[in-house]
DNA sequence: CTCACTTCTGTTAGCGTTAACATTCGCAGT
DNA sequence: ACTGCGAATGTTAACGCTAACAGAAGTGAG
């Protein structure tokens, strides 16, 4: 900075001031600097700005398991948004999702002295981790549930849960059957919760949902149990991988879909539209998901002074395939 | 720091000595200064850090579309290594691939001050934007094919596309259609080359391949292609999702898997062992990549001085599952 | 008891930037 | 020409840490 102030004739502060776009600057004075500046090939020093300023412009995303779709996705979207206004993202992976996982992940980004965290929280004991931590850096928790005092970006995964049991009832099945996300999930807790309260509501007898571990092969597992009962015609899954496990076990038992059994998944994966046969399901917007984080998270950094929590859900939509028919 | 000296009645420096754990300090004081940093709850402060030593602990990632397995995978082993050797992960996912994107996605890590950067670039014109570019930073491509000066660590596509195709002959095939990746990909090169080889080395004929975008849908449409001729008996599918595409076409038209085709895919994703049938396919080690890039990048930051280039290569293994029949 | 030498601790300076205040410049109004 | 005032620029002092050197304390030998 202070070769760039020598040869454009000024001293460093004015260009600093070029730098920030401070008005006070003679356009002539600014020309000479900027020529400077490309002659020297000068980068500002980033570190040392973050050092005086207090603001890195950098954000913390803490998330779990990144190679499923759903986070990926999610994680994507964030980093988009946040380049777009932008900020840098820092990221970290957690393999276990206690409490001090959590805590650690938090620590973690606070001592590289990011401005603000997004963290994907899908867990129930992640949530509550959020929840309890004193935490004063600006936070937004994705899926969070009620994450005590940060904001939270969710999709409605009760409605969701909803107009997937709808869509069968519509279909004129007689009830649902439910292959259930494990229970530390919020997300599966919506959908199941959603699930039941349109069984109930149309009078009709609730079975016990059959659990299941977002994977394909528990899928399959609980897909091999429902072959072999005789009443089962219609299966609401609580994911799109555990839907293909499903898949695969009826079609070992040689058990048709959509003509004995309709079958309706939830996430919308890429791969869904080419299942055999392709897969109804319920679509998850994921990139919106991370950009409203985002949009959530800046608001709270940039507007300092009002911490008023937000929530904001995101609606999910059903896509019709064929793997659901009238009975 | 200065009130932690101040509390355990030392100066500020033998608290940054105690911090960086150095030799010289007597161990009833390091316990006094760690005592006081507990006591005030003292985070040291890694910008001001950072500005002093030059080094940030923190790598920088480029990556395109984190949205596929392959990538996020890859993102995920290199991000939990690198926590592991206590360093920060930034990310940067590009959309598009051209060389300035590559040039921004650098200066703009570059600029945050990175001690050293992976650069996930799976297309030619990535490999190629990053072979050109000057940059002193230490670098590892994963992907990167023959990237000028960097390092690079990859799988062996070459011997995976051999793999898959020698499977399919030893099976009884008299040859082995192909449908190919995006022909920007380097990794869609390397199994062509590799099926090439195969067939050739066994006198066979090599039909012209079919293209594909790694899309369920590419491979769909180039399955609908393949059910209409009638001498097809084998096909080396570029990646399992397409290999997914492709089994929905020839169910859609009658054509029984492995009965009347072998399908061979390729990265085994989670879904592969649970498709219509069960996919045979070629495994590559996402995570391991991951791991040997932050390997390689961190032995070219550490070791400064010594700046040869390494090639790292993972070698892919068969998965042989329900997909592939003899002839 | 002093000297040389090691081990430990303190003092000073500086990393590259921005904030705060000080100064200079130019121009309008009297 | 002189005052006043805002715009443009310069000067100085941080930010929180580590490096380099300086000084104090302890240790063993002559």
């Amino acid at each position: 900075m202070a070769d760039v102030a020598k040869e454009a004739g000024v001293s460093h502060q004015t260009v600093s001031r070029v730098l920030n776009e401070h008005p006070n600057v003679r356009s002539e004075t600014r020309a000479r600097v900027m020529e400077a500046i490309d002659k020297l090939g000068y980068r500002r020093n980033l570190v040392a700005r973050a050092l005086v300023t207090k603001h890195s412009r950098t954000l913390g995303v803490v998330s779990f398991d990144t190679t499923l779709y759903g986070p990926a996705s999610t994680v994507y979207g964030i980093e988009q948004a946040a380049r777009a206004a932008g900020y840098f993202v820092s990221i970290v992976s957690l393999k276990s999702i206690d409490r001090a996982g959590v805590r650690d992940a938090l620590d973690y980004l606070a001592d590289q002295g990011v401005d603000g965290i997004v963290v994907v929280a899908p867990q129930r004991s992640a949530a509550q981790a959020l929840a309890d931590l004193p935490f004063d850096k600006p936070t937004v928790a994705v899926e969070g549930g009620e994450a005590g005092e940060v904001s939270v970006v969710c999709v409605d995964q009760y409605e969701g849960g909803r107009q997937a049991t709808g869509h069968l009832l519509d279909l004129g099945h007689e009830t649902v059957w439910h292959i259930r996300g494990p229970s530390d999930w919020l997300e599966a807790e919506g959908r199941v919760a959603g699930w039941r309260s349109v069984l109930e509501q149309a009078g009709r007898p609730a079975p016990e949902p059959l659990a299941g571990d977002w994977s394909p092969r528990s899928g399959y597992e609980a897909g091999r149990s429902l072959a072999s009962m005789k009443d089962v015609t219609a299966v609401f899954v609580a994911n799109d991988q555990m839907a293909l496990g499903v898949l695969r076990a009826f079609t070992e038992r040689g058990v048709r879909v959509p003509e004995q059994v309709s079958v309706v998944g939830f996430d919308d994966i890429p791969e869904s539209e080419f299942f055999s046969p392709p897969l109804t399901t319920i679509r998850q917007d994921f990139g919106a998901v991370g950009r409203h984080s985002i949009e959530v998270l800046l608001r709270q950094i940039e507007g300092q002074g009002s911490h008023e929590r937000e929530r904001l859900v995101v609606p999910p939509v059903v896509v019709r395939r064929a793997s659901t028919a009238r009975r």
